[in-house]
RNA sequence: UGGGGCGUAGCCAAGUGGUAAGGCACCGGAUUUUGAUUCCGGUAUUCCCAGGUUCGAACCCUGGCGCCCCAGCCA
């Protein structure tokens, strides 16, 4: 069965089949450069962008710009390059609300005249005071009643910046009695001397969301305005706007739920304080659900785009189990990455019956089964490292990896057994073991049928590259982490640097395009930084699925654990 | 206790008066040179609760209950 459509595409078929908008769709992303996208913003960047290319219609990338004081030019090109990346363009150039002030400005003196607006001289403790409570009406402003010519006067001296920040603004007229607060006179315009990123001083006075949102839907002809549930209540004011001037379209507001992921933030303002406060190392954090430190941990966009699919549009509050955005991306991967062999925490193996010096190359597939991807050779010897965690001296019942006398398979080279462990005098450690290879097992299949119950990945120890290895996990420990307490949930897990790793010598080359999976462990992609740090480093982005635990009481070890 | 929303399995989500899709998770089992992948099979006598209408209700009506949002010159 295809997957059913959700209300908001139910409602654009219905307005298209009645011949609504002359058959048009046109839908807009409008984020406030204030940060970086996050994978909230996905969801309905896939759903603008979305609709935008199953209608034949227009999605516009549209930053709400119309607050000086926290936004900057460097969040709008990290934002641009967020939505491509997730694989959305759009047509020309980026719009801005800033290209609209003097348009708005227009509107505004509109409004006045048509004695639906007024300047206000009370100051914001005052407004406040007057606006009301939730269960009781406001009062109006002693400043209601001023006349046409007055508030145009006072408007234009604020615009002329003869004000300072907080003593007039712009109000709507429309009822202090109103049980929606946001329609109990509304702020339309403040003053703010404040220097714009784009529009440089040109303005000293700027629009408020209500006033601009609209107004830019309805300039850019936007005839399907979606946005989250927390804007329901605007939507009167939305549409009282709309109504009170001369618009060439009245848009439609379609409000949906937000998403809510386990375990991660999905509030600017949260993640705002982790980058501040040095919590994290910045916005690409490969911890961070932003889409750019998602994308730093080697998430695939294609991951994403299938997750928000997957989750669906409505308007109840979802909570979804990290579980899915997990599936979502071992799913991509598990189909593109080819494979290689990478061990974490190297313990030495010594094949006592093959020749010092001699080292012979053994074909490998890069994806068991992906035939037409080809294959590598590995380099094999006398010595090599496997995972420590593959190796114990007493194993408990269910452990069938290597142990003393055992016999396991070393991945497309050869069965060996275990004969001596070699420990070191002083601290008892296990540095190495001195293993029996058997020749006639070359490629990993024995003539004579024996089976093996492991197979390792390993690396040769003269041929294999050192390199750091970041082990990722969740951010935070409490499932719907607390809005004021956050900063205390945090997993102090939640990064492993592993500095000694050993990857077989092909992942030198690995370019920054190419999504990896380190046999038996997981996930991982270059991180971004090689080149200038000059050191080979890779991300985890995911673990592989683990159901040991489940059928068996024995765990996985430290370094493949995790998630 | 003003206004606006939302309640179908652990998490999402179809369903719009004709007898509960699907996905994730979970539990079995098969295949496997990754304890991966893949493949089969199982998991709601009931839809927040209580009444009512109807031959028939998750869907309609009435009354409850629970959760979310709103008192920025933020978006």
């Amino acid at each position: 069965m295809s997957k059913p459509i959700d209300f908001i595409r139910q409602i654009i078929t219905k307005d298209l089949a009645d011949g609504k908008n002359n058959g048009k769709v046109v839908t807009r992303f409008p984020p406030e450069p204030n940060g970086y996208l996050h994978i909230g913003h996905a969801k309905s960047i896939c759903l603008n962008f979305g609709i935008a290319r199953e209608f034949s219609g227009q999605c516009n990338l549209r930053f709400d710009d119309t607050n000086p004081a926290r936004e900057d030019e460097d969040f709008v090109r990290q934002i641009e390059a967020d939505v491509k990346w997730l694989g959305f363009q759009w047509q020309g150039k980026s719009h801005h609300a800033s290209d609209y002030f003097e348009q708005l400005y227009q509107f505004a003196e509109q409004l006045i005249e048509r004695k639906v607006a007024y300047v206000c001289s009370l100051d914001a403790e005052q407004i406040r005071v007057l606006r009301g409570t939730l269960t009781e009406v406001g009062s109006d402003s002693p400043y209601r009643q001023r006349t046409t010519e007055e508030n145009l006067d006072f408007f234009r001296r604020m615009r002329a910046g003869e004000f300072c920040d907080g003593e007039q603004v712009l109000r709507a007229k429309i009822d202090m009695a109103s049980p929606n607060l946001n329609m109990r006179d509304p702020v339309l315009y403040r003053i703010r001397h404040l220097r714009h990123h784009l529009t440089g001083t040109q303005w000293c006075i700027y629009p408020t969301y209500d006033f601009t949102h609209c107004l830019s839907d309805a300039i850019e002809g936007v005839t399907h305005s979606l946005c989250t549930l927390e804007f329901e209540d605007h939507r009167p004011l939305y549409d009282w706007i709309l109504q009170q001037v001369d618009v060439p379209c009245h848009p439609q507001q379609i409000e949906f739920s937000r998403l809510s992921l386990d375990y991660t933030l999905t509030s600017k303002r949260m993640l705002t304080r982790l980058v501040n406060e040095k919590v994290v190392s910045g916005w690409d954090d490969p911890r961070m659900p932003t889409l750019s430190g998602m994308r730093r941990r080697g998430v695939p966009a294609a991951a994403i785009r299938d997750f928000c699919n997957r989750i669906g549009v409505t308007r109840k509050d979802q909570q979804i189990e990290s579980s899915l955005l997990d599936f979502c991306i071992r799913q991509q991967l598990d189909h593109d990455a080819p494979r290689a062999m990478a061990v974490l925490d190297p313990l030495k193996i010594i094949i006592t019956n093959y020749p010092a010096g001699q080292s012979e190359l053994l074909p490998a597939p890069n994806h068991p089964n992906r035939p037409e991807l080809g294959h590598r050779q590995l380099l094999f010897s006398r010595e090599l490292y496997i995972e420590r965690s593959d190796f114990m001296e007493n194993p408990p019942k269910k452990f069938f990896r290597l142990a003393p006398g055992r016999e396991v398979r070393l991945r497309y080279a050869y069965l060996i057994r275990c004969e001596e462990v070699i420990r070191d005098t002083s601290s008892g450690e296990i540095i190495a073991l001195r293993c029996h290879y058997d020749p006639l097992t070359r490629g990993g299949s024995a003539a004579d049928g024996r089976k093996v119950k492991a197979t390792l990945h390993w690396v040769s120890a003269a041929h294999a590259v050192t390199a750091q290895v970041r082990l990722y996990d969740r951010l935070f420990t409490a499932p719907t982490p607390d809005s004021d307490n956050f900063i205390n949930e945090l997993n102090t897990d939640s990064i492993t640097v592993i500095n000694n790793a050993q990857l077989e010598a092909s992942l030198a080359q690995a370019t920054d395009d190419c999504h990896y999976q380190f046999e038996r462990l997981g996930y991982f992609y270059p991180d971004s930084n090689n080149q200038q740090k000059q050191q080979l480093a890779f991300n985890r982005t995911i673990t592989l699925r683990d159901n040991r635990s489940k059928k068996s009481t024995y765990g996985k070890s430290n370094t493949g654990d995790s998630q």
